[in-house]
DNA sequence: TTTAGACCTTGACCTAAATCAATCGGAACG
DNA sequence: CGTTCCGATTGATTTAGGTCAAGGTCTAAA
């Protein structure tokens, strides 16, 4: 899980990522040490549930090292996972006080969190905070909605090469290259994972896995490592025309 | 299509509805002075564009009055609406330049636009019009993510029930009352609109209207006007444990 | 009053994905 | 070195919802 920067928040904190660098980019060093203080990390293994929906949550966080999983359960069990997040994406709701999903750890997890009721009343002191996370706010909407492309009218195997797709482009963003040609990775989702975030069931995810790959569109190492044979390829079967890019 | 206030982002603009009062509550003069410079109204017809996906966009919008919707295409027709505007909604994005969505006029529609490029400016300088338009836009999200767990994992008898309790609640509230026992509306969308919001076919919404009517769910007068027995009862159709509120 | 054209309903049939069930493979552990 | 366990795979079968097709209903225009 590379990093291309690891600006912060804080103004020196060498730990929280990229995406924060607006916000501290013109930083006035009394308001950054305002946020050292009420700053503190948290980690968890993997597996473990930071917060269950309706729990009160009296913190906001960013994700520093690992991912994990935003997801909804009906009263019968169904799951339906509606965000990921990764190292630098941001978790909470300023204004709001109790979490509105079920928030997993996938991997081992750390994240950098901030207490409320100060991170709240330093964003109306330092409008940039503001600024950043309506930007960061707008991303996730974007990427909300082309999920629902997803889940309302793509087929399986459709859905199970975008979200491939998606995880080979930030694999290669990350690389600071354009996803295209050969690209591998490890996936860091289980069947059922995937499962649960493309509206499918476990069975028809390994399925249409093996069907990818008696294809050739894809080649598989044990379970977890994916071999894509050809990007474009796989976007044609993913059936996108933009490049659209859920993940967070 | 009713509204129980009529504040605006500008001073005296007696059109633009509620969602913007927090932002003029502590208005300054001179910056909502500068907002009615850079404001005009678009009217559109009922079935009109109002932008298409990936045209150039070159201002943010509040709706006035009447409906529009967001939606997403594939290149073969399938169709994904992903968000619904209503009176006091937002359309745009500040600091992306081009249209993200089809966004359609489903009913006669007026629309008061803001030029961006002024609109970005004010909102550096009036830092309330950026955390209104944060919190609003947190508020589409969790709708978004409301969404996706009826996309991926509800039945096409949930998604109907779920859709129908939605408007009834929103009817209610601007009745200002708690939706409960016997509510009648009217539908402002099509059975095609419905199947498009819902990820099912225009057939089955149809036929699954017809089995609610014959359980005795609801009752239909004509093809748009709904009339739900109960409350309560639709909830549990829908599935539904929290109170979400979808529709914008 | 007829005609035309949306929009909706209903039926018959089909298929993609769910469900149920058996088996496999590899890592962890005694 | 076998056993256990968890995740993944694969097969057989079922089913919810899609597809195709034939009317029906209402409005609006001729």
């Amino acid at each position: 899980m590379p990093m291309l920067d690891t600006h912060s928040f804080a103004h020196d904190c060498g730990e929280c990522p990229i995406r924060h660098r607006a916000v501290c980019s013109r930083c006035e060093a009394t308001e950054l040490n305002r946020l050292e203080e009420i700053k503190y990390y948290r980690s968890f293994q993997a597996g473990q549930t930071v917060i269950w929906s309706g729990d009160r949550m009296d913190f906001v966080a960013s994700v520093v090292k690992g991912i994990a999983t935003l997801s909804q359960t009906m009263e019968d069990g169904r799951r339906q996972m509606v965000g990921l997040l990764l190292p630098s994406d941001f978790l909470g709701r300023p204004g709001r006080a109790n979490a509105a999903y079920d928030v997993t750890a996938t991997t081992d997890l750390v994240m950098c969190c901030f207490r409320k009721k100060p991170f709240e009343e330093m964003m109306l002191n330092t409008p940039r905070i503001g600024q950043r996370l309506l930007e960061m706010t707008l991303d996730e909407l974007d990427s909300a909605r082309e999920w629902m492309l997803l889940l309302g009218r793509k087929t399986a195997r459709e859905k199970i090469a975008s979200l491939l797709a998606i995880i080979a482009r930030r694999d290669a963003s990350l690389m600071q290259r354009r996803p295209s040609g050969r690209i591998s990775f490890e996936l860091p989702l289980t069947r059922e994972e995937m499962a649960d975030y493309l509206g499918l069931t476990l069975e028809t995810v390994s399925r249409q896995m093996s069907a990818l790959r008696k294809d050739g569109i894809i080649a598989l190492d044990g379970k977890r490592n994916v071999t894509i044979q050809d990007f474009d390829n796989l976007m044609e079967v993913a059936g996108d025309d933009s490049d659209g890019g859920m993940l967070s």
